[in-house]
DNA sequence: TTGTAGGCGTTATCAG
DNA sequence: CTGATAACGCCTACAA
């Protein structure tokens, strides 16, 4: 493999005008321009990217710590990510976690090393306490409603989101709600934990552990609570889902069991992927590519910026499942 | 940030020494090992990772070349190139294309930049005489049902399971068979229609040009295609569908105009995701994690193996929409 | 068992 | 405008 000094030697010049056409300089004479031209085509020559990352200190690679790219939360968060990186010439390392610390910490590491030059946690499991030890590896920006402000952080304001769409169950003669989570322990999960029990308090109703779902990502976990509800004594009428995909498996559940949506139970979700549409599902809206588009954004801004709290707008869909 | 050297003035020896603990060489006399690690420690000492990869000529990364993320086959594949990576110890650069030639020959580049040490293309648009002209830069394989033998691909028999698919129509009485692709002159899809022409013309069916759906990949694409078949005047009774989703969005589209299915129309299609089963879709199952993990095997293998063509097995899973 | 020194391929500074 | 030359941080003969 060729490199910029076999180039000089044949195109008799030095290293350091090799390299000053290869960055587009000025100041290098069109004939010596040329003559270096010439050399790198006719040795088919190709910059080694490593080597300019070393020299340079910078790597234009960003981190992505995801749990599961499988999930379409997270696949859209991706594409944002991907379309933004695009625009600052970023390239994208994927990290897929399922949410295993070790391999979040396999991430952090990768900044540490420089071989990335900033990390984008779309979701964690790690506590910000760790994530704290590596400052000044380079920034870090979280997909999540945050509190802290250590960290930029982009979201929607989960909490109250919830609230809007319980507010709307409840608009519509629901008080008995069950929700589904994620992960129960994952900050926008929390927020809408909050928002849930604030309500719940509200319109006094207690607060039912088994109306609450933990570990409800995909439509096959959807369908899987409709057995739980039916064992269930005392029914919620509604259900506010983590996403469209566990609304779409609770929904197949209910009118494979008979039940009549949203008559025998209702069914509001998050996100509003094409799935809600083509379904009808009654959603509420995330900006879920924006989120990624900004998280780049955030990131490439970097320590010039100070480490601000970006909140995203959410809507509530009216469809067909509430 | 401290590097070998400073470790190695620390703790009185010398970056040879250093490098052999960091690299748990044998010879290093236990005293000095704990010195090293005691000055790599006080100094929150983390190797400089692009410094190593130039040093090695290899990076540990390989790219992974896809159109889009969010179609749950590709984001599936991933999911298996990302395991396997793990294993191996390989991190993944992704490179979405959206089937743009100049994206993927940026792909090319960063393997011919050295920054990745193979590339995974999980779909392509660029011809494979450009691809060969990046022969030993690096290892390339193909997630596709290729006849070349230049680079190994991965891929189940595609033009037999489309025969199986449409056997399986033909047997429960159908002869009027529409088909949708994803893209029309991707390898796969090219499978496919040869399929198609060949069992059309064993029973004398003519191939009707408006029978066939380019650009249909997601729910909202199978949702669209039900508009297009109430215009048609000749009807087809039968789809054999690009995927899962696609499927799911003509038995929507269906069941929203008021026809059932299978008896008004029937639906096959690929993949067997989670939503197929769900609802009851009878679909081509394929083992598309597999299919992810067997290519970073095949690229590990590297050019010690000969360039195979690796086939995978399908498998028709009968439900209710055929 | 250890150290010296050269190499990986660029970039960038600083004279000229 | 151009060229030496010193980084960048690590690895690895080779020699001791």
């Amino acid at each position: 493999m060729a490199n910029i000094r076999e180039i000089a030697k044949l195109a008799g010049v030095s290293v350091a005008t090799v390299s000053r056409v290869l960055n587009n300089h000025p100041y290098v004479r069109e004939e010596k321009r040329h003559a270096v031209q010439q050399a790198m085509d006719s040795l088919d020559y190709r910059r080694n990217l490593t080597a300019i990352h070393l020299s340079k200190g910078t790597t234009n690679l960003i981190g992505v710590v995801l749990p599961s790219i499988d999930i379409p939360y997270f696949s859209n968060i991706i594409e944002g990510i991907a379309e933004e990186g695009l625009q600052h010439n970023l390239q994208l390392v994927l990290v897929q976690t399922n949410y295993e610390i070790s391999k979040e910490l396999d991430a952090l590491e990768l900044l540490r090393g420089n071989l990335i030059d900033g990390l984008i946690f779309t979701s964690r499991a790690v506590s910000l306490d760790i994530i704290k030890q590596y400052n000044g590896n380079g920034p870090v920006v979280l997909c999540e409603d945050s509190d802290q402000l250590e960290f930029p952080s982009i979201s929607i304001p989960h909490e109250q989101a919830f609230q809007r769409g319980l507010d709307y169950l409840i608009s519509k003669g629901h008080s008995r709600i069950a929700y589904t989570l994620g992960r129960k322990t994952g900050a926008n999960s929390q927020k809408r934990t909050t928002a849930y029990q604030a309500i719940m308090k509200k319109i006094n109703e207690p607060i039912r552990d088994d109306w609450v779902f933990d570990k409800c990502l995909t439509i096959t976990d959807g369908r899987q609570i409709i057995h739980k509800y039916n064992r269930l004594k005392e029914k919620p009428t509604a259900f506010l889902a983590t996403n469209d995909q566990v609304a779409a498996g609770l929904i197949f559940g209910a009118q494979n069991d008979g039940l009549t949506v949203p008559y025998d139970i209702a069914v509001l979700s998050f996100d509003n992927q094409p799935i809600s549409e083509v379904m009808n599902i009654s959603t509420i809206d995330i900006p879920i590519k924006e989120i990624g588009r900004k998280a780049v954004q955030t990131l490439v801004e970097g320590k010039s910026a100070k480490k601000q709290k970006i909140s995203l707008p959410f809507q509530l869909i009216e469809r067909k499942t509430v």
